[in-house]
DNA sequence: CATCTAATTGAAAAAATTTTTCATTTGGAG
DNA sequence: CTCCAAATGAAAAATTTTTTCAATTAGATG
């Protein structure tokens, strides 16, 4: 299915219609690899759509988000921006609370805790987040220097 | 030790003062169970600070955030918070892609996937979010009546 | 405990962001 | 093709955030 079938199927459903503004700042979104800021998709849907207001902007972003297409995300820089959680990639980090340094990790054995929840919650879950916090290697050796 | 000097050795560690506004906005933030917006945070602290300026609660925000004492946080609603990282509380819920419903659940079976990670990346790791998404059981239902 | 200094503060102003209003345009059902 | 509700862009309004600056304060030093 292309990106903007997916976008027209959960458009219709709500008896929302698919134009040019909210296609453009659609494929903007869900292209993107990382989480985009409102200026950064108002620039960049501009390109396709160059009629663009920055006040459709805001509301196609907050009737894409009631829809459940995009997600404020947090970047690692600690600002939000919006990704789309259709595509959304699964996301593994841990981050140190003394530096702040995000490190991405690959995620396993998670199998059994999810279908822990599965059968405790009814949920039939798609993807995850997990988010870990510690102090890393080299902030552990400074407070032990210390 | 006592809220106080977890803010207190931080601030000191950067050459920052321990000012009444950042007592007060600091005990707002530790003592809440919840993310708190800006505006909250504004009207708590008032009350131990009268006072306080908003310009204040900005400044401080940053500065806290920078020293790893606070964190932003997406609360279930959506919007953002801020909360105390030092002492927040593990967070693990699975929300409804579709009606956005969020339940809790108590995680377990994690120490295996934590541990794998302590080694790969040689972090210590002290807490973790887990957020699951999928869809609930009753909007299953309704996508099967289709 | 009095003095000193850099850090911090609040108020006002400025800047930036977000929302509202409204006349015009457009998608898509019939 | 016609029609109408939904969507749009521009301008204005409202709200949020940042900057500036003079006054105050925490806490180090003597």
């Amino acid at each position: 299915m292309e990106r903007v079938d997916v976008l027209n199927e959960r458009l219709s459903k709500a008896n929302l219609k698919l134009t040019k503004a909210r296609k453009a700042i659609w494929e903007t979104i869900a292209s993107a690899a990382e989480p985009l800021s409102i200026p950064q998709i108002m620039n960049r849907a501009k390109k396709m759509c160059p009629s663009l207001g920055l006040v459709t902007v805001y509301r196609t972003l907050a009737v894409m988000e009631k829809a459940g297409l995009i997600k404020l995300f947090q970047t690692k820089d600690g600002s939000m921006g919006y990704v789309s959680s259709v595509l959304a990639a699964e996301s593994h980090h841990v981050q140190c609370i003394i530096c702040k340094k995000v490190v991405e990790f690959e995620c396993t054995g998670m199998e059994d805790t999810i279908r822990a929840v599965e059968e405790k919650t009814g949920f039939c879950i798609e993807r995850h987040n997990l988010e870990l916090f510690g102090i890393c290697p080299s902030c552990m050796k400074k407070s032990l220097q210390k």
